[in-house]
DNA sequence: CTGCGAGTATACCGACCGTTATGGTTACCT
DNA sequence: AGGTAACCATAACGGTCGGTATACTCGCAG
């Protein structure tokens, strides 16, 4: 049986800890990362940690559910801000990755998380996948509405593109990858 | 000033450290895996390690400039295996990818290797880049042999949808990328 | 006044980290 | 015969790992 641990209580060292260790974790990877790292960075001590996130396991968690929240957040904001509508729409969510990826070289914190974890944490794995399948149903979605045929199978090949983009721009160091992508995306959308 | 190092003699001591360290690292992450460990699963000692390859940086460089001599030449045994030509030959180093995926679900493992290390080795991010750059340009080659418009651009674009069809596959979950890839590729080649 | 939850401070645990050293054993080359 | 390269075995180095224990202070609600 899966044991699914309650949300950590946020109290304000809670807080600093995770601001901490999303930092920490995302900049210099996770398993490089000790806990009296996070604890100096936070301005707290390790007991604090694990009465409020019980193990490294939970924090990471929480860290990439946090990110996720913010992540999803960020693209629902440029879509609500955005005027256009139909196919356009498709690419203001290219538009919202590239502002999301203008800051670092570090690329996806999912996909790096998976990189350490996936053989270690089911429940780091968990929230990894969970965050590509909103990517791929955020494509659907957005194709569905625009009318288009094959909206499922549209939105995942969009996503390809959407994750194909952040992998050249910052492991291929690939600068262009995000007009790339835009030009990926309209020669897909065109029938 | 960056120092090059000599590549290191492979006796038959350090084609079994290599090969173990290949193994241990792709599967289990680079920092999560100790040289205890690769010396214990090379049938070796540490000291045997630190002879051939200096230091663990070392080896991570030699693991991850092997795999990429084993993948690149795994495509260039498809292409030469099959009868396509022209765009079709495109599609094969879709399959190709599609073979090489077949076992395993631990990805690309220079992205996982870059999630790990790009703030740390300058080499092995040198390694990871190589490699991304290698597959921009095979698909932009195919692309110009194919006659095709613009191939350079194009091979980029292309090269999103191979890098995002392993990402959706591995750490997205999604067992369809490399059909949606295939799907993605053939709409991208008709003008 | 008391009890309690939150946080701080410090020390400790066994295990492992990357790295170096010492010493000895083969086997091949001159 | 002597030299050298490759390898094995053992141990140690200082440091960090995730995690635990003890003891303390503070603010607040009953």
């Amino acid at each position: 049986m899966t044991i699914t641990q309650e949300p950590p209580r946020m109290t304000p060292a809670a807080h600093r800890i995770l601001d901490a260790a999303s930092e920490l974790y995302y900049d210099r990877g996770i398993t490089s990362v000790g806990m009296d790292l996070v604890a100096e960075h936070a301005g707290t001590t390790k007991k604090t940690i694990y009465d409020r996130f019980g193990s490294k396991d939970g924090l990471v968690v929480a860290y990439l559910e946090a990110r996720a929240q913010r992540w999803q957040k960020h693209v629902e904001d440029h879509l609500a801000g955005s005027p256009a509508t139909g196919v356009e729409r498709i690419l203001v969510v290219v538009d919202a990755l590239d502002a999301w990826l203008a800051r670092g070289t570090r690329g996806c914190g999912f996909v790096n998380a998976y990189a350490e974890l996936s053989t270690q944490s089911a429940d780091a794995t968990r929230v990894v996948r969970a965050e590509k399948e909103w990517i791929r149903r955020l494509y659907a979605g957005l194709a569905a509405e625009a009318g288009l045929a094959a909206p499922e199978a549209l939105g995942r090949q969009l996503a390809l593109v959407h994750e194909g983009a952040i992998v050249q721009l910052t492991a291929g160091g690939s600068p262009e990858a995000l007009d790339d992508a835009r030009l990926a995306v309209r020669a897909m959308l065109v029938p």
